[in-house]
DNA sequence: CGTGATCTTGATTGAAATCAAGAAAAGTGG
DNA sequence: CCACTTTTCTTGATTTCAATCAAGATCACG
């Protein structure tokens, strides 16, 4: 990655401009990744804490509990920000869903070095306070909703994060499985799949074929899925 | 709060001595919050963000839902620290659930200000660190565990916080009550009743009126809330 | 000591999991 | 491009775990 695609990419990321020197400080730690669809990022071990970007591709944190119990804690979409730790209590990898490109900085020596500019600190917190949002979202989908719900809610967050804004609104492509789904959102793929049917039937969205997903009426989608309108 | 105070609650909080320039800067504009018991913390209406120290007291962070559904996502004791956001899909608000003492910055100009000092930034970024792995653990909780799990992890979590490390190791004094029990694992009050009840039937744990709890056998407990060893 | 709140236990219901086929889509190789 | 296989998805039947409904019991507090 040249010094250019690497300040083009932390402006994509943080919408900020990355002084030249920081630019080229951060890159002597810096370590690109490719992940290939389906295989886990493999982190160097002098760290257990990463901050890691998503260059490009999508991506999944998966907490695993054994005997098959997985759940996805984050998704994670290009120019997304991802905070990986090998010290919670069950074991995290993260997983490309497609071929992934990630940058990845021990946590340590990144946080040093953007302390030396406000503004750049600042962004990564921002970054991080969305990303906290989003996991607490997650609990409160994950304690409190109805598979319905669930469901709503997954698509009418997907609209908002990759959705087409042009004529075709609301129509979206999903990257992910049925099963990578479910496992996002603490059901069985049987579940999900009776969850789609019934929205569809609720005329609340239409599909075609395995990805594709029109979302009919945004508002009463966000109704079913118990959020604010 | 003196400035004394002020630099002793910061060395708890972040296992770091806080240079007194430093103190003085961050005294400008943080806020202290007295909560009682049972009430929300009321933050000021010009930012939105705070990062918020809990110096006294349990505190519990919930997301309401409507008709009566509540998540407690994050129950934080004193030391602790929150990301306290307005930017979540739901409402989240901060409640005392002893009298609390809290000490709250607007997020952006803390942020800007504890950059100046690379060592204290990382200390605070270690602790979201620790939040964020909280929260994840929370979700694979909520997302996959079993009634038992859930109660086993709580008490098994609660001894690594608050047990008694003497000769009445793994004695308990449970700081909420059977609601907020439920509340917090996504479960109802007589579930988690029941599963005290199990546990006790097991041998695992020993219960004195509502709150002592005394875990008998440590292991066997993290083994129930399918932790690993 | 009595009153109200919190907790426990039991009976029943219900939402999602599990079990079990099929159907549809995506690969594979000739 | 088309059989053929493999994987993923859908639908139906049944089971199960936790929620709900309903009393009591226990505890805290005035």
């Amino acid at each position: 990655m040249s010094d250019n695609d690497f300040q083009r990419l932390f402006a994509a990321i943080l919408d900020l401009g990355l002084p030249k020197s920081m630019a080229s400080r951060l890159r002597a730690f810096g370590r690109e990744i490719d992940v290939k669809c389906g295989t886990v990022a493999e982190f160097d071990e002098t760290s257990d804490r990463f901050i890691v970007f998503v260059a490009k591709g999508v991506a999944k944190l998966v907490g695993h509990l054994g005997n098959d119990r997985e759940q996805i804690v984050a998704l994670v979409l290009t120019n997304d920000l991802i905070m990986q730790s090998r010290t919670g209590t069950v074991p995290y990898f993260l997983y490309g869903i497609t071929d992934c490109r990630l940058l990845a900085f021990p946590a340590d020596a990144f946080i040093r070095t953007v302390a030396a500019d406000p503004d750049i600190a600042k962004a990564i917190f921002d970054r991080m306070f969305v990303a906290f949002d989003q996991s607490r979202d997650m609990s409160v989908l994950l304690g409190r909703k109805t598979a319905q719900e669930r469901v709503a809610s997954f698509l009418s967050s997907m609209a908002d994060r990759i959705g087409n804004e042009d004529e075709n609104a609301g129509l979206l492509s999903l990257p992910i499985s049925r099963r990578e789904i479910a496992d996002s959102l603490g059901l069985t793929i049987e579940t999900v799949s009776r969850q789609f049917t019934e929205l569809r039937q609720l005329g609340v969205i239409d599909t075609n074929g395995r990805s594709e997903v029109k979302i009919l009426d945004r508002l009463r989608i966000r109704k079913l899925a118990a959020l604010p309108l």
